[in-house]
DNA sequence: GCAAGTTGTCTACTCGATTAGACAAGCAAT
DNA sequence: ATTGCTTGTCTAATCGAGTAGACAACTTGC
């Protein structure tokens, strides 16, 4: 809450909060609040004009500070029925055969993919030994923003051998998955060897394809997929918003 | 600096920026870099111009940035010259003799006492026990807010005897003195028993008189003053804005 | 003294934040 | 089905942020 939320005449003349607006003060109550978990998943907001009236302000004001939550995933709205707080976090099990689409629609949620960019870039020393190349081999680099539900949970950056697969940008953005890319390159299958898991904060890129905050915490996740004879097919550094998933990892 | 000074119409895609005005960004980027201590005292600037040119923003703008550090008493501008950064910290010597406008007085500023508010509350133990009183008797608590050339040094709770200076307020308020106020009461003549200094952060009412940040430091000293025969007269707790302040403690 | 550079001030304009009010559309419970 | 409450959408108006440009007033170094 603001520290005086029933007078935003003080509030202008208050040094920390001027400069900033009406809706985004609004807004981090709220975020803060959620973020903390002070909320039940699915839990009703008050009405916005109860906001509204709590903060002394238009209800035009409140609901773009709603706007706001809705798109960082935060809340979402019924028409009708009123906001309701979304603090579920996407339970994305990481195992041999790890999909991003099958662990969102194991959620009940549909699953985007979208191919942010793409260059050839060398293969570093680290690349080239996880994949079993030369350093120094031309790469595709791809770099994806998965979704679920349109709110968007992990940025991933993907690296396979330009020469192996040449039209890799190309599938993948006509099909938007990683199995049917390489699909059309012959690889019917393919298995997760290892991942490694760390933790850091989202850089400004990241958090702005993430539509999160710079100093919101991110999973970060580097993993090996190769093929059922054990060939390393390609290597990723997905970062995910901790704040929307939790990984699970079952023995 | 922000994350990319020279394009501004990335900021309103930035989640991190949206709903936080241009000047107040810019202002925020110089206050971190002035408390930092990136800049000497006295430094020179960059023309409002040139900070303009390295934004993306229009002078005006840069300007708004540069009133609201002067406010905080972080910069000052001098007409035809160019603006400069205030990092001094004012050197506020304790001693047995500890007078707010003589210490700005021997910085060569000038010094400025306010009364925000006054009111009558019967004394607590602590208090009592300070100045010798029973609880409960009447006190009058002054709250005074102190400046040095327009910038907000201090913020002052100074409680005393309503019965044995009942005119405190008044005399206060009209003389905007100590001093001044304990001679009209006969006393001419007083000196510090004790002081007792810590630390911690600004309330926001405190913050909004002393015009800083909700989260910066400040310093809190105790106090008790007394007449050179021994007599209590007043105590005082004293909130200091720590990024303009340095105690002198000399033995 | 002069020229270059800097802050202070003014006007005019556009755009978005915020307020205000009204109504449509949808949900839920009686 | 009706009633009450809630979100969605629209219009109109005010105010401040930000842009743009010009000029005055002042400082500094030559």
């Amino acid at each position: 809450m603001l520290t005086r939320p029933t007078n935003n005449r003080m509030r202008k003349n208050d040094l920390a909060m001027r400069g900033i607006m009406l809706w985004r003060c609004i807004a981090d109550d709220f975020e803060q609040m959620i973020l903390i978990g002070k909320h039940e998943d699915r839990e009703r907001l008050p009405a916005e004009s109860e906001i509204a009236a709590r903060y002394g302000v238009n209800r035009h004001t409140v609901r773009r500070a709603m706007a706001e939550l809705a798109q960082r995933g935060l809340v979402y709205t019924e028409r009708g029925s009123g906001t309701y707080v979304k603090a579920d976090k996407l339970n994305y099990r990481i195992s041999q055969r790890t999909r991003f689409s099958e662990n969102v629609a194991a959620a009940g949620h549909e699953a985007q993919g979208r191919l942010q960019s793409h260059r050839f870039e060398p293969a570093t020393e680290e690349i080239a030994e996880r994949l079993k190349l030369e350093p120094g081999e031309q790469m595709s680099r791809l770099e994806i923003v998965r979704a679920s539900d349109g709110v968007p949970i992990s940025v991933a950056t993907t690296w396979l051998s330009a020469r192996r697969y040449p039209d890799a940008a190309k599938f993948f953005r006509r099909h938007r998955s990683i199995t049917r890319m390489l699909d059309h390159h012959g690889i019917a299958a393919y298995e997760r060897k290892w991942s490694r898991i760390t933790a850091g904060f989202a850089d400004a890129v990241d958090a702005g394809r993430l539509r999160m905050a710079v100093h919101r915490p991110i999973l970060v996740i580097e993993s090996l997929d190769i093929t059922p004879d054990g060939e390393p097919i390609l290597t990723t550094r997905g970062r995910f918003a901790a704040d929307r998933v939790a990984l699970i990892i079952e023995n």
